[in-house]
DNA sequence: ATGCCCGAGAACCTCGGA
């Protein structure tokens, strides 16, 4: 089975890419983030005329995820637990998977942070502080834990293209990684890194200059599996063919394989 | 330099992104 995550920056301009994508990859779950459209607008038929299921949770403009899956999602929640946040960034599911055990996915969208100075950062430590007490409660009720987004941290210089650019910067600073340390330390593996011990190979590039061309980007969207789900896991990935497309999203989709 | 590009909303500029 394969779960994936992509930042489509508009899921309005990237409707095309999403549905070519889905015809092309056959996904078991696609999670999405920054939908940047209220509920109302969620192109539900566009997916369904693909055989896929649609749980969102969007709002105008900003944010909004949603998980496209295969088999419909029971048990859905669209609120980070014990967290009261306007913002749509969370949404979970349960998944029955064909061996018969349930998948308990997690698709987040991390806050940006901006700058560690800045009162969105102080917004960033504090939601994500609730996202691992919230990823402690459900890896202790599912062996079975996938949790996939848009992390904005990058894991280490590895997935840099310029760390001495980017050092102490914001998604690369030590408190981020310290941050994201401390959530897989509850019980979370990053899939990618397990299969790939390499660098260079990044999931967004800056749009401005000649970001994507030049391969200066950033690791930041990631596939973290529970150990259960680490031992099914048999490939991980980065799929840079949208980025080149007309009118790309600036990130890519991040998947990850699992048997089961 | 906190920019270069992009999307959204309201409006031809500002905000947010990363």
């Amino acid at each position: 089975m394969k779960i994936v995550s992509w930042n489509v920056n508009s899921l309005r301009v990237r409707v095309e890419h999403v549905s070519d994508w889905l015809k092309t990859n056959q996904p078991d779950l696609l999670c999405l983030q920054e939908l940047k459209m209220p509920d109302s607008e969620f192109p539900s038929e566009v997916f369904t005329e693909l055989g896929y299921h649609s749980a969102f949770t969007g709002q105008k403009t900003y944010n909004g995820v949603a998980i496209l899956s295969k088999q419909p999602l029971e048990n859905v929640v669209t609120d980070l637990p014990d967290f009261e946040d306007p913002m749509r960034r969370y949404i979970a599911g349960d998944y029955s998977l064909e061996n018969g055990e349930t998948l308990r996915i997690v698709n987040v969208y991390v806050p940006n942070g901006q700058a560690l100075d800045s009162d969105k950062f102080i917004y960033k430590r504090a939601w994500f502080e609730k996202l691992r007490l919230a990823m402690r409660a459900t890896l202790s009720e599912n062996k079975n834990t996938v949790l996939v987004g848009d992390f904005n941290i990058t894991p280490s210089d590895l997935d840099v293209h310029a760390p001495e650019k980017w050092a102490g910067k914001i998604h690369c600073s030590d408190i981020e990684r310290l941050m994201l340390q401390k959530l897989m330390s509850e019980g979370l593996y990053d899939t990618y890194r397990h299969f790939n011990k390499e660098g260079d190979q990044f999931s967004w590039w800056d749009y401005r200059g000649a970001g994507y061309r030049a391969n200066e980007g950033l690791r930041i969207d990631l596939v973290l599996s529970s150990s259960a789900m680490l031992d099914k896991a048999t490939d991980s990935s980065i799929d840079e063919t949208p980025r080149k497309l007309e009118r790309p999203s600036d990130h890519t989709p991040a998947i990850a394989e699992y048997l089961v």
